[in-house]
DNA sequence: GCCTAGGGTGAATGCGCTTTCATGACACAC
DNA sequence: GTGTGTCATGAAAGCGCATTCACCCTAGGC
């Protein structure tokens, strides 16, 4: 644990640190002899390069790196047991990991990963701004005010919801769009008409932007436009849904007039609702379509298979990788804000399939 | 993209670098107004602490870092497409990550992540080691040698495969183990008899373990005791496993005398031995039972479903982190070597379920 | 034989921070 | 009033490396 330097090295094979140095740095600028004896010494004593002072030095540390939020997720864990095979299933940060790994991977960079411990201090970007080369945040884990200090000092992407700060570069994912493309997809392929949105909270900008969706094609079909989603859950939760699906069933028998479809902002939701509905007899999609956004794994597995939005998750972290490659290429370049497209996945919920 | 200093910091508060410092590392230690006057200018100046200096001066980064193959996974890609779900599916690596990740942050590390790029420079594990407190390693990613060198600089923590190097914390899974019980199970509570096994190249310690294991319940239960696999393939995947399924039917009509079961080494290479035996006519379990190793997620979807052993990949992960972190509270600590236990998941392919 | 290029190497400086160690300013007790 | 602590702060010395810049040596041209 002794933890050798240039120095040693140097004393060790007869030269100056600086070749020692040039060794690593640039081969090809050292006599082949010269380099032999350097390296054979480093792997006697067992040296390895501090990229922290080689960081420090050059200004340069090949890393780029990830802030996501604290979501310790309950409804994952509840997701994975549901399932019945612990972790098999791949959750929004872990698919944007993967998809920063691999285009890091491909421009030779590590990646470094932090998730802000809720309650911990606020130092996580911080640690993590000071040691990278430029970054990658999820939506809302990071206060606005931090990252505009911090983006004066190195690229940063801002991932998902809205974009906040409109000089760095943002990716986003078609949230509007795609209700949209959904909702006609339930007008006007299936005929339906009574149509109900449960929403998020309002600050939940993706829940809104889907809502927004929603309402445009009712207003395109010349449907009845809403104001508000019908519903809005605090949670987003499966157990949320299931409460939202009753609700509006409860509604409903009091009102007359059953929708004939419930959207909801999420799949979580909408699979609470999919139980709720089924408990209270309610058949899917006959009496009833049923339609989730985000395209979770389970949706694909529950009974009906759920009718949502795919979101091109592992996409968005390969974009952001790229997008943050090239600012550090051309660093004045005008920030850029992307929109990933996203595809309706018809299934047996709303009726096809 | 200035990158103000703590002299910036430090002149622009009227104070030393050593009070700006200070501000950050210990604030108590500073009388409260110059300590607001310090922060008040970091936020002007939109100040990040370097953590490469930081790092370079007090010998500690709060990272901890994972180094795992290239593999490029072809077979992973295709099982991804095998469920029309991109990207829905963890793969060993993303799991060891998650693991890791979740025991990091409870520990206040963040987590680098590198896996090596295939044919390129041998830094890696370098630019890895150079910049965290320590990590952990797949088996087989890194030379023995080059980790020989790097353990003597910080704690290094191998997983999977068999312990290289004495002096290093280590992590397997209970491969052996598992393929006994799992063999036990067949013999015993199915009452089958004629087993084979087809294994992978005998380099893979993994795959010998599993070996072991098989010939120590044919040797329990008085069964012959094969000195080698059966078979063995190149590569386990499944291409091999249809291959290898086949190649053991011919084998059996030759000889006579078809097998009651065969066991894979992976899961892979016995979902590919289910497609070759559908198209052969032979059904499972009712012909021949067929069992694999790992657990992956494709082994419960596909028909019938796969028995197999499930390896805990993501308490792997967590371990590692503990492990680390251990040895990095009293260094001198004895080495550990930790099995991890596995459990047999019965399934239909084997006549259960 | 002398001069010039150019490649190989070393000395020295600085990257931004942490960390003694020393200092100064006070408060308190004698 | 002098002495003794305490607390807040500053000065300065690195941490391990990259990078000029200057230097020397050798090979080639004349």
């Amino acid at each position: 644990m002794s933890a050798p330097t240039v120095y040693d090295v140097a004393e060790r094979s007869g030269v100056s640190i600086a070749t020692v140095s040039r060794v690593y740095r640039n081969p090809d600028s050292v006599r082949a002899q010269t380099r032999d004896r350097v390296l054979e010494a480093a792997r006697v004593l067992g040296y390895v390069p501090s990229e922290n002072a080689r960081g420090l030095a050059s200004r340069t540390t090949g890393v780029l790196g990830l802030c996501f939020p604290d979501y310790s997720d309950p409804d994952a864990e509840a997701e994975a047991d549901d399932t019945s095979d612990d972790s098999a299933v791949m959750l929004y940060s872990d698919q944007i990991i993967r998809g920063m790994e691999r285009a890091a991977r491909r421009h030779g960079y590590a990646l470094l990963i932090a998730a802000s411990l809720k309650g911990g201090p606020e130092s996580l970007v911080a640690k993590v701004a000071g040691r990278v080369d430029g970054f990658a945040v999820l939506a809302r884990t990071v206060p606005t005010e931090d990252l505009e200090v911090i983006s004066r000092r190195l690229p940063v992407v801002m991932l998902a919801g809205p974009r906040e700060i409109d000089h760095l570069d943002h990716i986003e994912v078609a949230n509007s769009d795609g209700e949209r493309e959904l909702t006609r997809h339930l007008i006007r392929d299936h005929g339906l008409r009574g149509l109900v949105f449960v929403g998020g909270e309002k600050d939940s900008p993706d829940a809104e932007a889907r809502f927004r969706g929603f309402r445009d094609a009712c207003a395109e079909a010349g449907l009845p436009v809403p104001d508000e989603p019908d519903l809005r859950a605090a949670m987003m939760t499966q157990a949320e849904g299931e409460r939202a699906a009753e609700t509006l069933l409860d509604r409903a028998d009091r009102e007359g007039g059953r929708p004939q479809a419930m959207l909801f902002a999420n799949d979580q939701m909408a699979i609470g609702a999919l139980h709720a509905l089924e408990r209270r007899g309610v058949r899917v999609p006959e009496d009833i379509a049923v339609a989730g956004f985000d395209g979770i794994p389970l949706s694909r597995m529950v009974r009906p298979a759920l009718t949502t939005v795919r979101q091109p998750i592992r996409r968005l972290g390969e974009e952001a990788v790229e997008l943050l490659v090239q600012r550090l290429a051309e660093p004045t370049r005008e920030p850029v804000s992307l929109m990933l497209p996203v595809s309706v996945t018809r299934r047996a919920s709303c009726g096809c399939g």
